[in-house]
DNA sequence: ATGGCAATAGAGTATTGA
């Protein structure tokens, strides 16, 4: 059982992409974030041609989430039924025995700023909604772009990121509560090689350069973090032309 | 410190992202 995560920036710019890489890795699950597109739009015969039944939530220009499943996915739930948002961000939905929820969390921009403030209180409410999800079901996954980097390691200079969005001290601090719940991160779960990152920007050549962020994450709680055999990051599609400035990570659980 | 790059909306440039 694998299952992955892959902010895909633009799903009718990037649906080649999703293809080419599905038919590689051929994961059980994947969520996907900023879709940008409205559900009357969503590339659903593209998808189920490649083998995958579709959930998905979205909206004009921004945000929008999906989850491609080879299983069938039951009791889809759009949004954090605890906190009022307009902005697509939110699935969940339950897939062989699990329940998954896609999230693309907010940038927040800034500190200080009305986007960082939004970006607390979601955090906020999405703790409060996942702390009774997983009372509700035991095997539970977070996979997403949390746009936070948790740790140090995790930031290419993390003295030019001090203070900067994505490495606030409030972020991360929000990123450890959700942790504290008991959800494991799956990358974490492994020794892994020095700095890996989902995410560089598009500007100078950061990805040649390897100055990037891991932003990206699959969170597991204790049952399906003990079936967690490997977590990796997937920086292939980075070397695309015209690629998503994020990548895909994989989580392999054992049946 | 600033802007650099990309996607979108929509017709020149503004907004947002990370």
């Amino acid at each position: 059982m694998k299952i992955a995560t892959w902010n895909v920036n633009s799903l009718k710019v990037r649906l080649q992409h999703l293809l080419t890489w599905l038919e590689a890795n051929p994961v059980d699950v994947l969520c996907i974030q900023e879709t940008k597109l409205t559900d009357d739009r969503f590339p659903l015969a593209d998808i189920e041609a490649a083998g995958y039944h579709a959930a998905f939530t979205g909206q004009k220009t921004y945000n929008g989430v999906a989850i491609l499943s080879k299983h069938p996915i039951d009791d889809i739930q759009k949004n954090n039924p605890h906190f009022e948002d307009e902005q697509q961000r939110i699935l969940a939905a339950t897939i062989a025995g699990m329940r998954i929820v896609c999230a693309y969390m907010p940038n927040g921009q800034e500190i200080g700023s009305d986007k960082f403030a939004y970006k607390m209180a979601w955090l906020a409410a999405l703790r409060e909604w996942i702390a009774a999800e997983m009372r509700a079901h035991p095997n539970l996954a977070l996979l997403g772009d949390y746009n936070i980097a948790p740790e140090e390691r995790d930031v290419h200079d993390p003295a030019e990121w001090e203070n900067h969005i994505h490495f606030t001290p409030p972020e991360r601090e929000a990123m450890q509560e959700l942790m504290g719940l008991g959800l494991k991160d799956a990358f974490r779960l492994f020794e892994q090689s020095e700095k890996q990152y989902s995410w560089w920007d598009y500007r100078q050549m950061a990805f040649r350069r390897n100055r990037g962020l891991r932003i990206d994450h699959i969170l597991l709680s204790e049952t399906l973090a003990s079936r967690c055999i490997a977590c990796h990051i997937d920086r292939e599609t980075r070397k695309w032309e015209q690629p998503s400035d994020h990548v895909p990570v994989v989580a392999t659980l054992e049946d």
